[in-house]
RNA sequence: GCGCCGGUGCCCGAGCGGACCAAGGGAACGGCCUGCAAAGCCGUAAAGCCGCGGGUUCAAAUCCCGCCCGGCGCUCCA
């Protein structure tokens, strides 16, 4: 039984599916016109966590997320840099995936751009047209807020409240019928682009294409509706109002991950301490899950810091979780994986309990290895009747624990606590040559990279210089067998100098990249 | 002004009524291991009793009231 804060209730509910065993997700995404910044990160690693752990537990996920292109700030650089609006948008667009890709967020299934939906947007407004739920007016089509039933839900706020306070920013209207009323379509200004409507040429407003494409793509009553806090009013409030006006059953669960902060204050241009994703990874190889595990650090509803001490220390938490994979990999003797027989071992321990309506297990995964023995090991260790071992019942308890944190609200932070636990009692039990090591190390790694946080393929696979490298650490060894130090130092700086670094275990040397 | 969220050790950050837990990560220091390292493990006491002051309770970091401080939102915004 997973469960999630639904910010139109205000409270952590169990996440009721439209269809059992498959989750249908749409998560506002970013219009195209600039440089991503972290703020956007953590947000598309919020619904990348999500989707990752709910596909870890065997649900079908079916991701769904937009990309704007087309609106003020894209019409404004077009001009200033004299291209067209969807040059514009195709650049930014290209340059925002790839930089996602590079953090390990999964693309979304799905990702409609506002401009290829312009139809279906034209269409849903001419029905809330025919409802009288809209009206026309010189600068366009607006929704007639005050017939929205219970309009001011999803901020917790009442009508009146919000009316009070519209117009204290922006200029009110005075065609509109009330200051509340927003803009489903805008009609076309000159030099802009326009599409051809019912009420004359122009485009769409903001909200309008969320709901279009959401309902059109996943259908009424989809699952998540998703993006950042900032968005709740008024995107998500007048999405929400758009389509309760059409009579359509909306999103069944609200959810929203909360900003960050940058040295204690709010990223913002204006405060001068605007990072940009290719800036954070450029700093550093590793930033990418550093910054990963940060977010995984902070609870999603929480304000998280960014410091360049914080991420020193996530760095160093990463390479905690390889220095683990390197012990494991070097302590298994042949490298066959038996990935489908752990799968059942995790999945054995990932009961919900009875009346679950979430089927749950693992999907299958590669790459830990572990021998036939090792599994029959783990099996009988885990109901605790095996000779010598005493991982059980110890490793499937964390990951209960683990999966207990996760359906509570993604409590990610929990969560890492027992990947961690994990590794520790792997590292403890390597030192002490016991077969658990194994168990202990490769569960932690199972249960992170459910987070994101083990590169998938991990093998970075061999480049040229590996022959070379491979050479120098045997020459070292060699020496270091003929007790001859001085030797072994001079070689094991020549690898520094490579930027190896070389572990020296009872299974013999191990290396690996700074 | 209205609404919301926080204030826990050197830093980040769990815990949200009692137990194994004031978790986990990072930093620092000491020790073990090591030919030396790296990695790893162990330990760190009397000023962390959980922003401050009251209250509820047999029992509160956890609930209630007030106050102080910080952050965010109120149609640009992840």
């Amino acid at each position: 039984m997973i469960s999630l804060y639904d910010t139109l209730s205000g409270e952590v509910r169990p996440l009721e599916l439209r269809e059992p065993g498959r989750v249908d997700m749409y998560v506002c995404g970013p219009t195209v016109y600039d440089h991503p910044h972290l703020g956007h990160a953590r947000s598309a690693l919020t619904y990348d966590v999500l989707r990752r752990y709910l596909e870890w537990r065997n649900l079908e996920v079916r991701h769904v997320s937009n990309v704007t292109d087309i609106d003020d700030k894209i019409i404004e650089r077009a001009r200033r840099e004299g291209r067209t609006e969807s040059e514009v948008a195709a650049e930014w667009e290209a340059v925002y995936f790839d930089v996602m890709g590079r953090l390990g967020v999964l693309e979304p299934h799905e990702r409609p751009r506002a401009t290829e939906w312009v139809d279906d947007m034209v269409g849903f407004i001419g029905r809330l047209m025919e409802a009288d739920a809209a009206y026309v007016t010189p600068s366009g089509v607006y929704l007639r807020v005050r017939d929205v039933p219970d309009y001011g839900d999803l901020v917790h706020r009442s009508l009146d409240d919000l009316r009070a306070s519209a117009g204290a920013r922006v200029e009110v209207d005075e065609a509109k019928e009330d200051p509340l009323d927003f803009a489903l379509w805008k009609a076309a200004k000159p030099d802009e682009p326009s599409w051809p409507s019912p009420w004359g040429p122009g485009r769409p407003g903001w909200h309008i294409e969320c709901v279009a494409m959401s309902l059109a793509i996943l259908g009424e009553g989809f699952d998540i509706h998703g993006g950042g806090n900032d968005l709740v009013f008024p995107h998500h409030t007048n999405e929400r109002a758009e389509a309760l006006a059409a009579g359509q059953t909306f999103a069944g669960h609200w959810m929203h991950n909360a900003m960050l902060n940058i040295d204690g204050q709010k990223m913002a241009k204006s405060l001068g301490n605007y990072r940009t994703v290719e800036e954070l990874l450029l700093e550093h190889p590793d930033n990418a899950r550093a910054f990963r595990l940060l977010v995984l650090q902070t609870h999603y509803r929480k304000t998280m810091e960014v410091t360049p001490d914080l991420l020193a220390s996530a760095r160093a938490a990463v390479q905690r979780l390889d220095a683990l994979a390197r012990r494991l990999k070097a302590a298994s003797t042949e490298g066959n994986a038996v990935e489908p027989a752990l799968a059942e071992c995790v999945e054995s321990s990932l009961d919900p309990g009875p009346g679950s309506s979430v089927p749950h297990g693992v999907t299958e995964r590669g790459s830990i290895v572990l021998s036939d023995g090792d599994l029959e090991e783990w099996r009988t260790a885990a109901e605790g009747t095996a000779e010598g071992f005493s991982a059980e019942p110890v490793s499937p308890r964390h990951q209960r624990r683990f999966c207990a944190a996760m359906d509570n609200d993604l409590r990610t932070p929990l969560a890492l606590t027992e990947v961690f636990t994990l590794v520790r009692r792997a590292n403890t039990a390597f030192d002490a040559a016991s077969p658990d090591g194994r168990i202990y190390a490769a569960m932690a790694i199972e249960l992170a990279k459910s987070l994101g946080l083990m590169d998938e393929g991990a093998e970075p696979a061999a480049d040229s210089g590996d022959a070379e490298i491979e050479d120098l650490v045997a020459r070292r060894q060699a020496a270091r067998d003929a007790r001859d130090w001085a030797t072994a130092d001079s070689l094991r700086d020549e690898l520094s100098a490579l930027g190896v670094v070389v572990e020296d275990t009872p299974n013999g040397p191990i290396w690996h990249r700074a």
